[in-house]
DNA sequence: GGGAGAATATGATTTGGATCATAAAAGAGG
DNA sequence: CCTCTTTTATGATCCAAATCATATTCTCCC
C-alpha cells in the first residue's frame, strides 16, 4: 500500500467507480496503476462456458494489476468493482518514476508481488489435486492467517458468499455448501447464521 | 538474473548439486537467495497421494524461491534439481542489502516476480476450468512466447516430457497423451519423433 | 412491510478426466 | 550391442465433481 498523499503529490487521481463496472479488461495494456481508496475490486476471469474465476478480491489500501506495469505482458485478467468503489489512478510513467525516487515503496510493491505469488503459488497447486475440502480449509486458513490476522481458533469469521469461495477455488457453488458442510460435521469449521467460523 | 560477478561480489557460493537434490522445502523459511548457474532445477509440491505438482522449472541465469526473502511467507513448494545442477547462493542478508544498494538490479528482481505473477495468473486460470486442450494450448503458447520467444508457426518445439506437462498442468500423462493427440488432429499442433512443435 | 432477487440448500443424473492395466518404443548406461 | 529404465501410447473402467432441477431462506430495496 503506498501512502495516499504521496499518490496524490505525484498526480494520482481518486476516480470513482460504480458496483459492475470494468476498470480492465484482460488481454489489454496496462496504462495506470491502480490502489484502492474505497469499496471492493476483484479480478477475475470468464470462461468460454462464462465460468467466473477470482484471481484475487482487493480491499481499501491494496493494489493490483501491478504486473504489466512492471514487465512486458498484458493484463492477465479483467478488474471489476464489487461494491461502488474509488479507487487511485496513477499513470504508468509515474508509478515508474515514484518507485525510482523511493526505494521504500519500491520494496514495499515488491514485498506486495511477493505475498501475491507466494498465494497463488498455493492456490494454483490446490487447484490442481482433486481434493475440494482440502482446497476450501487451505484457502480460509490462508484468509485467517494473511488477510485477517487472526489466531484463535473458530475466531476468523469468512465474509465471502459461497458463490465467492466457489469462484476463487474454481469449484461450482454446489460443492463448496456440500464441502462446508462436511467440514463442519468433521469439526474442521463452525457455520453459524450461515457464516463460516474457522 | 543478477550478473554472476555481482553475486560472487557480494559473498555469493556456486554450489553443486546432484540430480534429484533437494534445496528446500515447502514450509521452510529462507535463508538465501538461488540462481541457477548450470542445470535445472523445479518448485514442486506433492499432494497426499503423492501426486506431483510442479510450480515452475528453472534455467541458467533464473532465480527462484524469492517470496519467503521479501515476504513474512515461507517456501510455498519444494526446490529440487532435475539434472546435475550448479546454483548461486547468497544469503538473504547480502541479498536484501544488494537490492537496496543496486535499484537497477531491484528492478529487474521485481520484473521477474511480475512475470511470474502474471504465468500463475494464467495457469490457475486454466486449471479452474475442466478444459485439458485449453489448458496445454495455453502453457505450450506461454512458453513459446515467453521463454522460447519464437514466433513462427510450428517453429517452437516443446522441450518437456508427457509427464512434466502433466505436472506443471495439474493433468495426468494419460490425459495429456490423448489430449496433444487431439489437438494434433486439430491442427493446432505437429507432433515429429513424439516431439510437440507450435 | 412486502416483494423481488440473491444466497443457501438439497436431490438426482451425467460425464470427462482419473485411475488402472498393459504394451510398445526410445534412450541411457554399462 | 544389450539390458534396463523411462517415456509414450492404448484400452477399459470408475467415480467425484459438474451439471441440472428445484426448494427454502435471507437480504435489500421500494
Amino acid at each position: 500500500m503506498i501512502d495516499e498523499n504521496l499518490l496524490l503529490n505525484y498526480g494520482a487521481k481518486r476516480v470513482a467507480f460504480s458496483k459492475g463496472d470494468q476498470l480492465f479488461r484482460e488481454g489489454e495494456s496496462a496504462v495506470n496503476f491502480y490502489q484502492v481508496a474505497s469499496g471492493e475490486i476483484k479480478m477475475n476471469n470468464y470462461n468460454e462456458d462464462g465460468k467466473e474465476f477470482i484471481q484475487g478480491i482487493f480491499s481499501i489500501g491494496q493494489s493490483f494489476g501491478e504486473p504489466p506495469l512492471l514487465a512486458k505482458v498484458k493484463y492477465p485478467a479483467n478488474a471489476e468493482a464489487i461494491s461502488d468503489a474509488e479507487v487511485f489512478q496513477l499513470s504508468k510513467e509515474q508509478f515508474l518514476d515514484l518507485l525510482s525516487s523511493h526505494p521504500k515503496v519500491h520494496l514495499k510493491i515488491t514485498e506486495t508481488l511477493a505475498k501475491r505469488l507466494y498465494y497463488k503459488a498455493i492456490m494454483v497447486s490446490e487447484i490442481s489435486s482433486q481434493e475440494p475440502e482440502h482446497r476450501i480449509l487451505r484457502i480460509i486458513d490462508y484468509l485467517k492467517q494473511h488477510v485477517g490476522k487472526v489466531e484463535g481458533k473458530f475466531d476468523y469469521r469468512l465474509d465471502l458468499t459461497r458463490q465467492q469461495l466457489a469462484d476463487l477455488t474454481g469449484l461450482r457453488v454446489e460443492t463448496v455448501i456440500r464441502a462446508t458442510k462436511s467440514l463442519e460435521k468433521k469439526g474442521e469449521l463452525q457455520i453459524k447464521k450461515r457464516k463460516v467460523y474457522r
